[in-house]
DNA sequence: GTGGGGCTTCCCACGGTGGGAAGGTCAAGG
DNA sequence: CCTTGACCTTCCCACCGTGGGAAGCCCCAC
């Protein structure tokens, strides 16, 4: 049973990714324009799946779709040498750590902050005063232009 | 000397906010309108920029604009109780230590993935295998939804 | 042949941020 | 007083990755 292609919501199912985020992928060639039933639906074989799951893996490690589609054009590339990939895990690896000390260093400031300040219903709390405060930098500055995502 | 209004280009170099954002903070209700010149110029007073860096700080802290708006009235509220401002405070560290737990855990598969790949020439990397790897959930998946900013 | 679930394309939104065009304002220098 | 050039105004567009939804077509089962 040569496993027959499936349509995008079936797609979708099996590997993780959103038929909307399918459809984005190939719009911004992430992955070939699937094949198409005489009616135009998307139609995709058992490497497209495997291909998608190759990206929802690789977004779930934390890399952009820029990075994906370095990786995949390591992957197609039958004679890639390991080295260009594992510099790219490396590469990313670094980043990773980097966003890392940049959230650490703001919770201790946070966490410090929020030490300091009662808790009680009266209105003394330093955090305020010290997010007011006239532009010292403090441990969380060094990151500036770090922005985390969705909350 | 009772420091004069600045205009907006100013504010951004004092406050480290952008005039592009201290307009879009504005827009979006998140600082009162500023004062205007008979010309239609913005300008700043002391509070004015005082609130600006209270939000370059925030930012800086990894608050969402959001986050802000509540500490902003917080703030402004004379009777606030401190133990709201420690409640907003403390939530936010929680949340950057699931951040951080996210990002460890990419960090982690990504780096064991690393260590098992020769890094020659030789196009036998196990980093691509297991990317392309059939849906075993790894360290990572459980942090599935988060995507870091600004790579 | 009809109903309903799936598919198609298209546009819009989000959060924050930057870029840039077209035009008005302001202060300094001649 | 007038020109120059820096600064400001509004307005629209882009990014990234994702979701929502509308209008319309396709496919299968009954």
């Amino acid at each position: 049973m040569t496993t027959a292609p499936v349509t995008i919501g079936e797609a979708a199912r099996v590997t993780g990714v959103s038929a909307k985020m399918i459809r984005y992928y190939e719009e911004t060639g992430l992955v070939a324009p699937a094949a198409r039933t005489p009616g135009g639906y998307r139609l995709y074989g058992p490497s497209d799946l495997h291909a998608l799951r190759f990206i929802r893996r690789s977004r779930d490690l934390g890399f952009s779709v820029e990075d994906i589609r370095t990786l995949l054009a390591l992957w197609r590339d039958r004679g890639r040498a390991s080295a260009e990939v594992k510099a790219v895990a490396l590469e990313h690896v670094a980043d990773l750590r980097r966003r890392i000390a940049a959230l650490e260093g703001m919770t201790r400031t946070l966490s410090r902050l929020a030490e300091t300040c009662g808790g009680n219903a009266h209105p003394d709390c330093p955090i305020l005063d010290d997010l007011a405060g006239d532009d010292q930098p403090t441990a969380a500055s060094p990151n500036r232009g770090f922005r985390p995502a969705r909350h």
